[in-house]
DNA sequence: ATTATGACTGCAG
DNA sequence: TCTGCAGCCATAA
């Protein structure tokens, strides 16, 4: 890599989420500092760090951006599974699961707001 | 310096 | 609701 720099905004942004929810490339992005740069963000976690929570991370749709028979996807969606996220036809709610940085001072989103 | 590519996103059909 | 296309910009060659 040659501008850890970015790559290393990204990579605290994607610390930050919460165990059990999830955030967006472009949420990431923002995060880091970097609004425009959602594609940067997904470059960025090529790197996949292991200590990097980088399974946390998905795009707008609530789905894996990766190949659905790539290794990398089926450790991304076992990892999720285990800490509690659903996914509902390759896809997660991400009106329930995605990651509200202003809210992360709360208790707890609500688990059953729309059962 | 220029071109190609991508773990994306938003809008149009 | 789902698929396709253009726009986006840092990184790599």
């Amino acid at each position: 890599m040659a501008n850890s720099e970015s790559h290393k905004r990204i990579y605290a942004a994607v610390r930050q989420i919460p165990r059990g929810q999830v955030a967006t490339y472009g949420q990431i992005a923002v995060i880091a500092g970097y609004p425009k740069h959602a594609r940067l963000v997904g470059y960025a976690l090529h790197g996949c760090p292991r200590n990097l929570p980088w399974h946390r991370v998905v795009n707008t749709k609530g789905c894996i951006s990766l190949p659905v028979d790539s290794t990398a996807a089926i450790t991304q969606r076992r990892r999720l599974a285990d800490e509690g996220v659903v996914f509902l036809g390759g896809k997660t709610d991400l009106s329930r699961y995605q990651w509200c940085p202003d809210q992360r001072l709360l208790t707890h989103p609500d688990p059953g707001i729309a059962e």
